[in-house]
DNA sequence: TCTTTTAATCGTAATATTGCAATAAATAAA
DNA sequence: TTTATTTATTGCAATATTACGATTAAAAGA
């Protein structure tokens, strides 16, 4: 236990709970509204602009680009992060088709 | 530790995570779009359609309840829940508005 | 080379999440 | 009233997440 159950679902339903994961911290909401803003970043601004330690800013900048949404450069002892416009569109198509479901006319409560 | 800082993030940065969070479990994925698929459901519906225990799925919908993204009456023994339009419509908002941000056009990696 | 700067990784502690069996609560049906 | 039926709640175990200090690694600059 502790595990979620990912076999039981489907592909799609695990893709778009995978994503939905990745902005389910306000950490990383305030790093990719900051990569937004400035369109290039280095994870020391990332520190300073949000209050958590360094080792913490990495974790979150790590779990954001396994899933390809951000992307790193190596420039001298610097990293230049970035959004990843390709994996970003992706994700966009596929959590928005699933937050722009219509509902039937009839309800029933 | 173990709990995020949520006092160092502004409000809407807060909302946006706690939104995605809860389509960060595809229990839930699949919970949501079953309701949106019939735009009505029962609990027991839920048990046999997802493959999870009663308690469990009671727990997935008890958290998105809480969000306000569904609603459920009681009917008898049973209880039918559905998705909640106003809420729904609100999450959706500003779930949108934060993936749908554009790039600017220069790049620097 | 030695030092500084910067980010990643490791180790660990605290808390959260997931899942389920058992039980409770509430209504319907017999 | 008694017995289903159905969902919520409780209690617990296992795993995940969050956070950070300490350390490592790698490159830049003195």
């Amino acid at each position: 236990m502790g595990t979620a159950k990912t076999e039981i679902f489907s592909a799609h339903q695990n893709e778009i709970a995978r994503f939905a994961k990745a902005f389910g911290h306000p950490a990383r909401v305030a790093i990719v509204q900051h990569l937004f803003k400035t369109n290039s970043c280095i994870c020391g601004d990332l520190v300073l602009e949000i209050g958590l330690a360094q080792a913490t800013i990495s974790q979150h900048l790590k779990e954001l680009k396994s899933l390809g949404l951000i992307q790193g450069t190596i420039e001298g002892t610097k990293v230049c992060y970035c959004i990843d416009a390709k994996h970003w569109a992706k994700m966009k198509t596929i959590i928005s088709e699933f937050i722009e479901q219509d509902l039937n006319i009839n309800h029933c409560c």
